[in-house]
DNA sequence: TTGACAAATGCAACTAAGTTGCATATACTT
DNA sequence: AAGTATATGCAACTTAGTTGCATTTGTCAA
């Protein structure tokens, strides 16, 4: 698949690598619109899986009922605080020892895994 | 909050006790359309509602775009065969240590996560 | 530099998953 | 057996995401 170099791509991408925690569709339509690049909810959702399909974005899922992206960086782990919504990133190569073990155990060849924390912030525990 | 022992709930908690692998709510309804107990959408989202608010179900998201729901055994994570999809349980109490961490280093209080691992399952790796 | 052609976009309409309001029915308590 | 909180059904709605199709735009090779 050969990704092309559009205007609604490149704001979408951008954006992501900007962003500091994993971001939905609605938040990224939204910034278009305030930005006044007047981009279709389709070419949102075309253009998040197409680099997502590319490799160029990560997908997760907070148990919201919706996708979050975020662009790839170091393989991490998200801390979600179900207090204020805060997600902090942990960067995180715990789980080689378990995976080896479930080979082993299992019998299943581990390609990846999501892997995420929820509870309390320095802030909200304190509240 | 109190529950009323009724029978489109007790059907899907007994459906969800029965079950190897968690279940979405389309699952659910067809399996209680073909037992001829008519029961609506709405019932069963808010039976499945009602039992994961006590604790009675586990709702897991395996990067479908929707939940699935099992009853609440002993704390375990999930093999997922992106080719078969076949869902195995592993037993699993792996992240204490990591957990103890995460409290010290970013002051972060972990209450739950979530764990779920993607690969191949013994019979697709022979493919 | 100019076609050619694949890839991207916009629009409208659609689907799937889940929710809400409200009136009625049912389970549990006393 | 009555009273009341809880549960249900229906219809309508919302939110997240998808599809078909006609048009436009990037890119690459001549």
């Amino acid at each position: 698949m050969n990704l092309k170099n559009t205007p609604a791509r490149s704001a979408i991408y951008d954006f992501l690598v900007r962003s500091s925690s994993p971001v939905d569709a609605g938040q990224i339509i939204k910034f278009l619109r305030s930005k006044n690049l007047n981009t279709n909810k389709v070419t949102v959702y075309r253009n998040l899986d197409a680099l997502f399909k590319n490799g160029l974005l990560e997908r997760v899922e907070f148990g919201e009922g919706k996708f979050r992206y975020e662009f790839k960086k170091n393989h991490h782990h998200h801390l979600i605080c179900t207090n204020c919504g805060k997600i902090e990133d942990i960067s995180g190569e715990y789980l080689t020892v378990i995976e080896n073990k479930i080979r082993k155990e299992n019998g299943f060849i581990v390609k990846s895994h999501s892997l995420e924390f929820y509870g309390l912030c320095r802030n909200c525990r304190n509240n």
